[in-house]
DNA sequence: TTGAAAGCGCTAACAC
DNA sequence: GTGTTAGCGCTTTCAA
């Protein structure tokens, strides 16, 4: 492997000149560059970002921690902050937490001891946010998807988007409606629950306990569905904070023989691919992933370049997609 | 952000001796040990690992170029040589290619200049083999999923699955079968087709031209299956060359009216997490993706360290899974 | 068991 | 426009 000093006496120059024709901190006269850029190409030279990691104390490389990278939905936000780092001259070292909060932590000092410029974290959910931040991270962190208080996030608007999938559904004239929650100690599916209800108020509409289902952002979560369709007055709608849920409930709904939407209206959220390949297509509340890992690596770099420390929220405002598996209430529901 | 002298003052020792401490290189006394382990507490001291890989020009880190991550195949893929990398001690620098070959080069190109140890590869399948060859790679490189003639690779048996799929079907009574191809470039459809074909070739079966669709890996590429339908003899059974295809036939096969298995039976292939949410479940086959990404991980490592270059193959072998997809031949047909 | 010193490849003053 | 020089944080002989 060559270095710039290689280059320097192949060229017949000091390596400080080969420096200044890279960084571009110096001009160089036309002779030298051409001696230069022949020595570079017939020795495949490439400079050491490790030696000018140490030299600057920067790595251009940032760190993201992701609960579960297998998870569609996480993967196309991975995607599109790949897509921006790359965009951005930014590498991307990538480590998955196995949604366990342990590991997690681990990740991040290890990846703190890379010296990486900066960190993406979509969280577990699981730990207490304050142990996140009591760590005291040595570099910017922009927290993406899940926020927590008082740190700097991008994260979807998932209040307003529980407000439109309630909206639509009482719309559409249902008024017995279930909530497959999901993890209730995720924050986001707090929000998603809360915009819900709130908005169903504007209906005069109410969820009651019953009607409720806890579990985890699975499929297996989704399909116990049928506890609410067992109850002596099963809803005729149901809003599932996200769409793998929404898919397992409509799975075990298939298997009890039930129509959607003839027979139950049913809402998903985060739009992954997925949800269009349902027969009918899935309803769902859209998340603009793209804009989401977008925004994220924009304000993080934004925050290692600039001191600007104060912390930044930015919601993305989500959208609701109607698709099939809703319609308006039967009359004789 | 403190460095090896910061503890060693603290320490009152000297720099050479904390690294000693470090690296374990030579034996300290449990005297200095202590004063050491105070030192690097209060200072919150982290190695700079940038430092460590100039100085040892290795970084312990690999890159892994994936034509598209949020496709959930490669995801899963990604996510267990996400787990083997954490455990071995190695970092991840992933880079997606949008399934672009320009890109892919690109991208191969910036991680040289990271000065990984290694490289995982599963590319596009679109370029020809030898211009990746040609590059005559710096470090060593290990394609995943889909390989690479001569060099080294962790690969799915491509070949015998498609008998495997084969197999199943022909023993079904299926005799007019149709092949949803996907796209014929890529090498491993191509194999799959192949190990289908010479299967079913034992059985005294073969599948005619106007039997096979191709177009490419894609949702949108299953639902072309309508072609097939309107067949004066339209096929029983359906070998599709990937999950994803096989959900966009059976999606537009329910738009039909036509059902699976009664109408038509489906195998697909990979045996992603999808394929167990359907109404039956599908029938496909199996790739182990823990141990294809555990595999190319252990056997990259190994051509790091020792310097045994001699390209290795290594067939991860696949399995039938029989879910409801598929059905004996209904006598009428 | 500990320390002094050299150097990994690069960049940025600063001189010329 | 180009070269000299020092030093980023670390490890590793080699001596003491």
């Amino acid at each position: 492997m060559s270095t710039i000093k290689d280059v320097a006496r192949r060229a017949g120059v000091a390596p400080s000149t080969v420096s200044h024709y890279f960084t571009g901190n110096a001009r160089v006269s036309e002779a030298t560059r051409a001696k230069i850029e022949e020595a570079v190409r017939t020795l495949g030279y490439r400079p050491n970002l490790a030696a000018r990691s140490l030299r600057l104390s920067q790595t251009h490389t940032i760190g993201l921690v992701v609960p579960n990278i297998a998870n569609p939905f996480f993967a196309e936000i991975v995607q599109s902050i790949g897509f921006a780092c790359q965009q951005l001259g930014y590498s991307l070292l990538l480590a998955d937490s196995g949604n366990d909060e342990r590991r997690e932590l681990e990740l991040l000092q290890s990846l703190y001891k890379q010296h990486i410029d900066g960190m993406l974290i979509i969280h577990t959910g699981k730990r207490d946010e304050r142990s996140l931040m009591a760590t005291n991270p040595p570099i910017p962190i922009v927290y993406v998807d899940r926020e927590v208080d008082g740190l700097s996030s991008v994260t979807s608007d998932n209040y307003a988007g529980g407000r439109l999938a309630a909206r639509h559904l009482a719309g559409l004239g249902h008024r017995r409606i279930g909530i497959l929650a999901g993890d209730p100690h995720v924050q986001n599916v707090q929000q998603r629950i809360a915009g819900f209800r709130d908005e169903l108020k504007e209906f005069g509409l109410s969820v009651g306990p019953k009607y409720v289902i806890n579990g985890s952002q699975t499929f297996e979560t989704g399909r116990d569905v049928q506890f609410l369709m067992v109850l002596s007055k099963p809803p005729t709608a149901i809003f599932a904070t996200n769409d793998i849920i929404a898919l397992g409930a409509w799975n075990k709904l298939c298997d009890m023989k039930l129509r959607v939407p003839e027979d139950i209206s049913l809402v998903g959220y985060d739009n992954i691919d997925m949800a269009e390949w349902t027969v009918p297509p899935l309803t769902t509340v859209a998340q603009d992933k793209r804009e989401l890992g977008r925004q994220s690596v924009v304000r993080l770099i934004r925050e290692i370049q600039v001191k600007d420390s104060t912390p930044t929220v930015i919601h993305i405002p989500p959208r609701l997609i109607v698709r099939g598996s809703t319609a308006t209430r039967r009359s004789g529901a």
